[in-house]
DNA sequence: GACCAGGCACATC
DNA sequence: GATGTGCATGGT
């Protein structure tokens, strides 16, 4: 199928691939890994999480197993540069409760749910909203689930494609019915919208020199403090 | 000092 | 169902 929305976002996809070429997400090394990530950068910048993870490893802390036997008090103390640390330490913690009892603290026999399921499952765990589970199953598990971030919606927005009412699963659902079901491009097409968004779709957008810009898009850079 | 960052749960209407 | 608020460190 080849609707003008599936046209206009494989253009963008193309856009940005050629202005800035692989972005080999999740910056981690294990899918454990990529799942503490996932709890930890909620509204946070990466560089702060990246500080908590190096706490996390310094501490061997790595480890479901060792997640399991810490305290959430001792696990509050190594992710604190992530801020809103008790917050994470307590959402951390409900995860590896939740996958020593249902899987016996195994990644593979969770992975090794269906999908559908195991986004149900995800979603059922405190401290993991919908982007978190997302991200989990696409990038720790390989699974073609479309992630959408704050980035995301506003670029969309900003586009066109979607109003500011659209929610999480109205915007999930539009890039998964217009493009292909395919993990390795949806992992490299969230990546590269995170990186837009850094670079030129913040609240005060930017979008001179954006891949996007010859898209059409409201240019609100003239007036950030509009009032509508 | 204000604002923001790859959200989420919970309270309230 | 929609909207508001607390969480908190570190960069700009």
């Amino acid at each position: 199928m080849s609707t003008r929305t599936s046209q206009t976002l494989k253009a963008f996809y193309d856009a940005m691939f050629e202005a800035f070429g692989p972005q080999r997400w999740w910056p981690a090394k294990s899918p454990t890994e990529v799942i503490i990530g996932a709890i930890l950068t909620q509204n946070t910048a990466w560089r702060n999480v990246e500080r908590a993870i190096a706490n996390l490893a310094a501490a061997k802390t790595l480890d479901w197993r060792r997640l399991h036997e810490m305290t959430v008090e001792e696990l509050a103390e190594l992710v604190r540069p992530a801020g809103t640390y008790k917050v994470k330490a307590r959402r951390l913690k409900s995860f590896v409760e939740w996958l020593w009892d249902r899987y016996q603290g195994d990644l593979k026999r969770m992975f090794n749910t269906s999908s559908d399921a195991l986004r149900e499952q995800l979603l059922s765990v405190s401290g993991i909203g919908r982007e978190t589970a997302d991200a989990i199953l696409l990038y720790a598990g390989g699974v073609p689930s479309f992630v959408v971030d704050a980035y995301t919606a506003r670029i969309l927005y900003r586009h066109g494609l979607v109003d500011d009412s659209a929610d999480y699963d109205e915007i999930k659902d539009l890039f998964e019915s217009n493009l292909p079901e395919d993990a390795a491009y949806f992992n490299e097409y969230h990546a590269l919208l995170v990186q837009v968004g850094k670079l030129h779709c913040r609240p005060c957008p930017r979008c001179e020199g954006c891949p996007l810009e010859r898209f059409e898009h409201e240019d609100l850079t003239r007036r950030s403090s509009r009032d509508e």
